[in-house]
DNA sequence: ACGCTATACGTAGGCTCGCTACCTAACATC
DNA sequence: GATGTTAGGTAGCGAGCCTACGTATAGCGT
């Protein structure tokens, strides 16, 4: 998959991943390949600043913990970021139907 | 829509409206925006560039011509796009299949 | 003891590419 | 002559994802 598609559509990934449960980051980017069938592998330089936005943004909030010697952070969806969530989830419809509307029709009726 | 959202994507409508036929770049900006319902409406900008892009890559071929007292540049689809337009459209299939995947479930099965 | 892998978090810098803003020009209409 | 439509174009910006790197702990094999 060529990297630039994700491009304006990576919150909307993660705040659907974290519409299940909270999850520590690492946890989301496995849960992002589960999920995706393998086809997103994200790296970390991906994920990270992106939870870092998204919670100045005030979509996730996070908390610190320690489990088994390891620091984790552990993010969590907000109720701004619930709407937010409904507001990508709205947008993806739009724009894949947009996208199917070029893409779908080879030759084209005209004006029809 | 948001602007970033086409980033990755633009390549394969220009592709996909000059599969029914040649086209000038004005009338490929109207018949984008008629083929997306309306949402599509990009600026020259964003287009021109694109197509000339498209002409480096070997994707499309073009021919300038007058009509009314306008210059026109026309393009049209090569082998080459020909190919490249199938591979997009197999690309968009994957990218909806793996975004939905992750977007679609609320709570997921552990490992189904 | 040492190396390797998995787990877990992070930052710095770069690069792509669509968009904004702007320019040119012919024709039609008012 | 002003405005709108058709038709083409470029320069430069900025968002944001990725590459490459750095840090640290735990567990396993040898």
């Amino acid at each position: 998959m060529k990297s630039d598609a994700l491009r304006g559509h990576l919150d909307a990934l993660l705040l659907a991943t974290l519409d299940g449960g909270a999850l520590h980051g690492y946890a989301i980017i496995e849960a992002l390949q589960r999920r995706s069938g393998g086809a997103l592998d994200l790296p970390t330089g991906t994920v990270y600043p992106a939870l870092r936005r998204l919670e100045r943004a005030g979509h996730v909030a996070s908390e610190w913990s320690t489990v088994a010697g390891r620091r984790r952070r552990t993010y969590r969806l907000t109720g701004a970021g619930q709407r937010a969530l409904s507001d990508e989830r709205a947008a993806w419809r739009e724009f894949t139907v947009a996208i199917e509307g070029v893409l779908g029709g080879g030759p084209w009726p005209e004006q029809a």
